[in-house]
RNA sequence: GCGGGUGUAGCUCAGUUGGUUAGAGCGCCGGCCUGUCACGCCGGAGGUCGCGGGUUCAAGUCCCGUCACUCGCGCCA
């Protein structure tokens, strides 16, 4: 007989009915009755029920351990009876008449108990992961994204595409986060980058005529966590050679399709291809780029209905050529309640307040109400009426000025007002292509023109925009997915003509010299043959998340970094001994 | 770097206008219990109310500061 187990603890049914059995596992659960002790032996694969009698060999043993303390049993299987099989465990016909009891290892006092899993403070969570890591919910989790990752692996190879490795200990990059730094000992003075992204081998293996490329890559940037963004992270990361955008978009909606479909437990999927929408429109009809296109609400521009119009503060507004006003459709808001409510939300925002007219039944007449309708004449509420094809209790918000300044906050309030009316379906997977991202932007504060993205980007006319365009209003081959309001992807046909890129970078403020020593090796590489390429990156972590219903990528993570970057179990970043630091050669300075 | 929230038993939380010895559930320890599966019943231990200072006859409660965690802003090509 093996050592530990014959089965798992999930494997046993009533025709094992009479085997004599080895099991291993944690204690799970006990209900001691004095005279009889039932325990829940756990595994990964499941739970069986033990029966033991005071007496009986082993008795002593497992009435005394402390749930989770680890043993190994022997027993027979046997059915039980009608009125005590248990129909929520899929062992339930049965349980192991105990022999003998072996305690593998004993558990202390547990800092996290892991039956009924709940909520626990984060910081205990992350101490004692390999506690909560038992738990079901994370533990099914972690196995999810492992279904994940070898899905979209087999996928990606059925595709054509070969798995590589890129080096973890790399070159800084000038572009993009922080770098996370690690010191050489061979080169005093020098310093490693750990990769951001594997951008430039990925590209290099594509001018090494690979063709198809892929790898689950692990990425670092030293930048302030999210609930869905840590410090590291794995990206799907995708590249192909002699490709068009739309090349790139075939190739990876099915992979993204097919996983979704495969893990969605039956919820919807956006079929492909994926609606694609340009990035100037997704700012307009949205207010984001990362639009949850679950919201059905629509945002449109109504500056003409408020100019040289009774409501002073727009139509003055107006008169500047860069300001605009656009209205949030609120099917079903037509209430002061509901209304006021907003307003009051907008100004908790730190907005000076949500402007708004709703339409209410007034003697059998639609009527315009509300402290801006107050001011407009009926032909205009009615013009904004029917350009967002609203009627009796809906309601509209406005906001107003320069668009620049104001989207993003009209991108909240569409998904305030969209979450509180409840239009969102949360039962659905919703993807978008946002494409034409700007190639540039100007920087406000440094006072030039930057990269709005991925100064690899190629831009969309190349050499002969870039030489004839206004930089800002240049488009690059530039593109996004967007699942349910999250980023889950960014991409990019790539800039692979060394004159375009001088160029470009020009734009940006870079000198030829300084390209040239930057990207030397990618230059030199441009200079001996290189195909036209692009990819992406999908976020692995996003993937799961949604995929698992989860908040947080910490969710599907086996041992997360905490939002201050800390390692609570193994105690990292944790100071380093004189002896490293000497042989770094480095000198910590004093703290100021 | 900045803002919001939280901080009371191992954990989840309650704690009134500042007023007796700070409570409950879960967990833990002990006892009882032969059909439970969130077993049940009885008993017990367990607290620097995050920390420091202040106001007050009196502070878990009010004020100031600070720390930790968390969510967000900045940041994240």
């Amino acid at each position: 007989m093996h050592a530990y187990r014959t089965h798992t603890c999930g494997a046993l049914r009533l025709a094992d009915k009479g085997r004599n059995v080895r099991l291993s596992g944690w204690i799970h659960r006990k209900r001691d009755h004095g005279g009889l002790l039932f325990v829940d032996l756990r595994d990964h694969y499941g739970l069986t029920q033990l029966v033991v009698h005071p007496g009986a060999p082993g008795f002593a043993d497992l009435d005394r351990l402390r749930p989770e303390s680890v043993v190994r049993i022997d027993g027979e299987v046997v059915a039980r009876s009608a009125e005590t099989i248990n129909p929520t465990l899929a062992s339930g016909e049965i349980e192991i008449a105990v022999r003998e009891v072996e305690v593998l290892s004993e558990a202390a006092e547990l800092p996290l108990p892991v039956f009924g899993e709940p909520d626990y403070p984060e910081e205990i969570r992350l101490k004692h992961r390999y506690l909560d890591l038992r738990r079901e919910t994370l533990h099914r989790n972690i196995v999810l994204r492992s279904q994940v990752i070898d899905s979209i692996r087999r996928r990606m190879v059925d595709q054509g595409f070969l798995e590589f490795q890129t080096p973890i200990l790399t070159a800084s990059s000038p572009e993009g986060a922080r770098d996370f730094l690690v010191p050489s000992r061979l080169h005093p003075g020098r310093f490693y980058a750990l990769p951001q992204a594997p951008q430039q081998f990925k590209q290099l293996l594509m001018v090494a005529g690979f063709d198809r490329y892929f790898q689950i890559a692990p990425c670092f940037r030293d930048e302030d966590s999210r609930a869905d963004r840590s410090l590291e992270f794995y990206q799907l990361d995708v590249e192909m050679s002699f490709v068009t955008q739309e090349d790139v978009f075939a190739a990876i909606e099915p992979v993204l399709h097919g996983v979704f479909e495969e893990f969605a437990d039956g919820k919807p999927v956006t079929p492909y291809p994926f609606p694609r929408i340009p990035y100037r429109d997704a700012i307009t009809r949205y207010g984001t780029d990362k639009p949850d296109l679950r919201n059905p609400l629509v945002m449109s521009e109504v500056s003409e209905a408020f100019r040289g119009g009774g409501f002073g503060l727009f139509a003055r507004m107006l008169e500047a050529s860069k300001n605009a006003v656009w209205a949030i459709p609120a099917p079903g808001g037509g209430s002061r309640a509901f209304c006021d409510r907003m307003n009051a939300w907008a100004q908790s925002e730190g907005q000076p307040g949500l402007g708004y007219i709703f339409w209410r039944d007034e003697g059998g007449t639609e009527a315009a109400a509300g402290p801006i309708a107050r001011n407009l004449c009926s032909e205009r509420t009615a013009a904004i009426r029917a350009e967002l094809g609203l009627g009796v209790g809906d309601a509209a918000f406005f906001v107003g000025g320069d668009p620049a300044t104001f989207a993003k906050f009209a991108g909240l309030a569409r998904t305030k007002i969209g979450t509180e009316l409840k239009l969102i379906d949360e039962d659905r997977f919703d993807f978008c292509w946002i494409v034409d991202f700007p190639m540039f932007e100007f920087n406000e504060e440094a006072n030039h023109v930057d990269f709005s993205h991925n100064p690899f980007s190629m831009p969309q006319g190349e050499l002969e925009a870039l030489d004839s365009k206004d930089p800002l209003e240049i488009l690059a081959y530039q593109y996004d997915i967007v699942c349910n309001g999250y980023e889950l992807c960014s991409g990019a046909v790539r800039n692979h003509r060394p004159d375009v890129m001088l160029r470009a970078f020009e734009i940006a403020g870079y000198s030829a010299e300084a390209v040239e020593s930057e990207f030397a090796g990618m230059l030199s590489a441009f200079r001996h043959g290189a195909p036209p390429h692009g990819g992406l990156a999908p976020g692995i972590d996003r993937i799961v998340m949604l995929l698992a219903g989860q908040q947080a990528i910490r969710e599907v993570i086996a041992f997360p970094l905490n939002q201050q970057g800390q390692d609570l179990l193994m105690n990292a970043p944790a100071p380093a001994r004189e002896r490293q630091l000497k042989e770094l050669h480095i000198r910590l300075a004093p703290r100021a």
